[in-house]
DNA sequence: GCTGCCGTATAGAGCGCTCTCCAGATGTCG
DNA sequence: CGACATCTGGAGAGCGCTCTATACGGCAGC
């Protein structure tokens, strides 16, 4: 940063044409003259020309970037948010939805600003960011049901796109799995498998989406001549699945089959079951969901339902892109067939 | 975004002052009278005002905004670098950097833009990125030695802190564990509990930590009566972490102590140590090194040499900051003090 | 040779904010 | 009571860019 960096003017002056013309190159090149087209970018490279963003920015009312907000509808203490960070981030789940939400927008030379809303306080942060035009537009990832954010977005009216659909109906676009579609896939396979006496580890029942998976995995259950499966709830970490299968073991010995509604707690599962001495799949076959770096981590491997995060994580980005430049104008929601994958636990 | 968003000139207009007297009332207030103050913050309020960032920006030259870069040597292809990005974040040590980082800026309005640097062009997009005043700095946080972004980033003269020293000496600022002491700590700890045969598991030795970890603890043996240590290279993950442990105990069935340069390879050294019937820590006494989520997760809890990330990540934030504004002109390192962490397995 | 067009470059008006400079008001002291 | 220091608010000049309106040059048509 020696002298002052070198503006539009500086680079017309040094092509011999008009401020106009170099923004013309610069962008989206209109009507140039090739000649010109090339003296201009000569220039550019001469002086080491760089856009000023905020300038930019000032007149097209954009800035090109987007906020990725972990919400959660909690209340927590200073230290508790900054331990939420960390949480927030040991669980694979997360890396797949930046890896997805990068792979969508660096090609276009977007890159997302990451924000915590775990507190009242925070949210209002994160709209106020978003009014005062720091970023495009919003892309929420709740961590709980009831998140107090996404309502706060869309009255607003600041563009944004959730991950899951929200528990009150909001004019909001949003991707999400069929939930209930990998219940049953977890059904199929124990079942297929020769299960006849599952349980299963739900995720948080205040969660849509716990709700959802373990509707599924009923209903097929029920039909398949199950009509009541032992269930025990979890908070979708790694140590409430051990919690669960200990609970679940106690009371049922003989059980036979576990579907867990993600795959860290099916993980903490296959602990449990080994240091029970039960063979995973001989004795009880274990049904994951996610297809995280978990399943291949976990031993034996996860047979587990595959959620394709990146891919939603894409389509999130791209809903929200659409949105900011106004192709897309009313809310949509895009729904992803889980997927089933086996390996050796089930 | 129904009509315009109001302005500095509209929050006048109905306070019935000039626009400086506004902006001086919303920023720092320089001498502004409490009466015309409270009519002004009232007219803010009554319009629903948010100063918008680009325009500020223009004149400040400030975005109070940095990016957060983890970056590699690495020259990937795309599809790996979309991979890399959840192999980042299911790293429990990235977590802790993020929750550092973000527990200094966001007190302070700032938010960081989350950029991978794994390939050439992503580099030149991290310092286009900073040239164009998009971001006021970078914290870097480099997953390799010989990582080819801070030269590039010293060269161009932008503000930048580190995360660990560079290979080769540069004038940029860092934070540091002091990787020896850290060596040290575990070598007296496996000392201490009375193991005669202990090996180690280093981490890849191309990075600088890795061979100081190593030379600390091996200097500790060698003063006290151990002047050679079997060794195994791993690369910071659970499997590689699996393959040193096998390796060494076909080597050395008869080990009783086992230093792991990170948690994440001392819980695979644990997982084959178990399946090869060896009780932990009553046969092998295990050592970790970071003190992260894993050492918790991991059976039983890790004895472990704590590195703290957390407040590393966010002095890293403070120097920035401090260079940013100009408080600091020349480069600092900072080290830090690793800590022994008793658990269980040694 | 004049008019009318088309395509390309230029001039210049902002975008919304900060901040310097200046005017005016008020107070202080010889 | 006048000269001067002190404090407050206002006017206005940009920050660097985009984009509309306009000028210009060349060419076809009559």
């Amino acid at each position: 940063m020696s002298s002052r960096a070198p503006t539009l003017e500086d680079v017309a002056r040094e092509a011999g044409v008009s401020r106009a013309t170099v923004s013309r190159v610069v962008n989206g090149v209109r009507n140039v003259d090739p000649a010109i087209q090339d003296l201009v970018r000569r220039a550019v490279a001469r002086t080491g020309y760089a856009p000023n963003r905020a300038a930019r920015s000032l007149v097209t009312r954009r800035t090109e970037t987007v906020a990725l907000v972990v919400s959660g509808a909690g209340d927590l203490s200073d230290e508790a948010q900054d331990a939420f960070a960390s949480r927030v981030f040991s669980d694979p789940f997360f890396g797949r939805v930046v890896a997805g939400v990068t792979g969508y927008l660096r090609p276009r030379s977007m890159y997302p600003v990451l924000m915590f809303a775990e507190t009242p306080e925070a949210r209002r942060d994160v709209v106020a960011y978003l009014r005062q035009g720091r970023a495009d537009g919003a892309l929420v990832v709740s961590t709980h049901a009831e998140d107090a954010l996404p309502p706060l977005l869309a009255e607003a009216e600041l563009p944004a796109v959730l991950f899951a659909r929200p528990a009150r109906p909001l004019p909001l676009s949003c991707v999400d799995l069929a939930h209930r579609d990998g219940g049953h896939l977890a059904a199929e396979r124990l079942l297929a498998r020769g299960c006849r006496r599952s349980v299963t580890i739900a995720g948080p029942l205040a969660v849509a989406a716990s709700q959802e998976r373990l509707a599924g995995f009923r209903r097929t259950m029920a039909r398949r001549g199950h009509p009541s499966v032992p269930v025990a709830e979890g908070a979708f970490t790694l140590d409430s699945g051990r919690t669960a299968m200990a609970a679940l073991l106690d009371e049922h010995p003989d059980l036979d089959g576990v579907f867990a509604a993600n795959d860290l707690m099916a993980q903490g599962a296959c602990e449990v079951l080994r240091e029970r001495d039960r063979r995973i799949p001989q004795d009880v076959a274990v049904v994951g969901l996610d297809d995280s770096s978990a399943a291949v981590t976990c031993r034996p491997p996860l047979t587990t339902v595959r959620q394709p995060v990146e891919q939603m994580a894409a389509a999130m980005a791209r809903l929200l892109d659409e949105h900011i430049r106004g192709d897309r104008t009313e809310p949509a929601s895009e729904i992803f067939a889980p997927e089933l994958v086996v390996r050796d636990s089930a």
